[in-house]
DNA sequence: CTTGACTCTCGAGTCGCTGGAGACTTTACC
DNA sequence: GGTAAAGTCTCCAGCGACTCGAGAGTCAAG
């Protein structure tokens, strides 16, 4: 019989620790002293120890060790705790590597500039949505200013808050900005509204847009005249997170170009993606 | 001006950890209405939250994210808690890999056996000891019993609760039952006893086991019949995780044979080990 | 004006422990 | 046997980064 200090140093477990393992009922000393409430471990105890710091260590939490340990649960069951666990700790160790990968690149990035001043790029999902849209080629980027702005002067005002968000879909595989295929319009509630003529007699119309899973996206303030920066570093930032471009990109005026508050404006540039094939493990 | 709802669907963030940050004081909305305390969000704030977001991912904590936010912090310091970051995640990267193939063997185990009924192995390290004890070569693995037990019924009555734990050296580096090179003995603590003669004339001497960075451990209960089972789950164990056997091994009696008690005897079987190399980790 | 959707604060809970305060017990030594 | 040191007990608080729920107040649409 020992004394949990001796115990503690046999096993090599804190004696903090062993009394909470009594506590929550996972590992009891073999015997209480009913009035000093010493406890007293036995070295027969040692396998069933070490059992709990295993499965701990693979991963389970205490409650399953503990499940698995008292036998109400059949080795087909810890069996599947185990897939389960695996499947988890492939997809982290990804993840560690990723977020490892990242970590090396912003250092890179510190290193060569001396100051941290990187673009944030976060992932995001986007639920399908209901676009009233209208979709023409342009011979230049710059000539999308007037038409966002007969849309911003008339759409709002007439469907009122109901309006979603003023948002451009790039239709361009390419980044050029000569001869730029636009898709302009306003998100809206899903059978709000078929068609609208404007004023010019340019007609929008209605069209689901599908969910996409994964948009890599940043924000860009102000005027776009560092919007090619913008895209820039969304294209290093897929690159060093091993993504893709996988569709057409939209911005999202989340603080509207209204006439005169252009620099006060908040875009979000969001771009479907896909991941490259995972990295396989070694061994 | 957006809510607290509409904010959080545009930065995906849960409205529960917005205003977890508010309290914290690491993001806090540009406004919040004095009688109603609503708080509103502006489009511009995204970038801040954005940052927060990408930084926590790379595993800063909040109080480090704080802190390299409000600028009262260099980018060199920055530089050093990506560092210390990038390092840590390195190793704890390869302990996944690690825990992974240990899960993955423990499953092929449970398979094959139908029932998960595994040796527990466990890492120590030991500190160093003062061994009292008495080498020799024995014809076989037998005939240290009549050693052994002269040992323990002469020397635990005349040192009393100081003498440690009765030990083995096994110094033969193959496995094998014949001529075994072996050293028997009490852990005793340091200057306590120099030798000691027995009465059957064998003579004992103090000498200093180094500590054990890493010693592969498992526990035994009763009769070594299947301590050859014990050394081969040890073998296996070290292989999955990439250890070696690097020293002569002990056998550490918890529980000590004493005569007619042998099939409570609870014996530790401890290994030097060292690691192989890291597994390289892909690009 | 009502209804329903939001939002507020505050407190508790999560997991797997660790650490401290203050009260007892045991052990070692004289 | 006395005393001091070391060990042990229980109970409570705290960690980090939130999440959840209760109960009350607020806002927007019809």
């Amino acid at each position: 019989m020992f004394k949990i200090g001796d115990f503690s140093k046999i096993s090599q477990t804190p004696i903090s620790q062993l009394r909470y393992y009594d506590e929550i009922g996972l590992f009891k000393p073999e015997e209480v002293d009913p009035f000093t409430g010493y406890r007293y471990y036995s070295a027969t105890q040692l396998p069933r120890l070490n059992r709990i710091l295993v499965l701990r260590e693979l991963g389970l939490s205490l409650e399953q060790v503990s499940q698995s340990l008292d036998e109400n649960i059949s080795a087909e069951e810890v069996r599947g705790m185990l897939r389960l666990r695996k499947a988890t700790l492939e997809q982290s160790v990804q993840e560690e590597l990723g977020r490892l990968r990242a970590v090396e690149a912003r250092l890179r990035l510190i290193e060569s500039e001396g100051a941290d001043r990187s673009p944030e790029v976060v992932m995001k999902s986007i639920p399908r949505q209901a676009f009233l849209s209208l979709r023409q080629i342009l011979p230049h980027m710059t000539d999308a200013f007037p038409v966002v702005q007969e849309m911003l002067t008339v759409l709002p005002e007439r469907y009122g808050p109901k309006l979603g968000y003023l948002t451009v879909i790039l239709h361009n595989p390419d980044f050029d900005f000569q001869n730029v295929d636009l898709e302009i319009g306003f998100m809206v509630e899903p059978d709000m509204v078929d068609s609208v003529r404007l004023p010019s007699d340019r007609v929008l119309a209605t069209r689901e847009l599908p969910a996409e899973e994964s948009m890599a996206t940043v924000i860009r303030l102000g005027r776009p005249e560092n919007s090619c920066a913008s895209y820039f570093d969304l294209g290093g930032w897929l690159d060093t997170h091993r993504y893709r471009f996988a569709g057409a990109g939209r911005e999202v005026f989340l603080q509207p170009p209204f006439p005169g508050e252009e620099d006060e404006m908040v875009v979000e540039i969001q771009f479907p993606v896909t991941r490259d094939a995972a990295i396989p493990l070694p061994s």
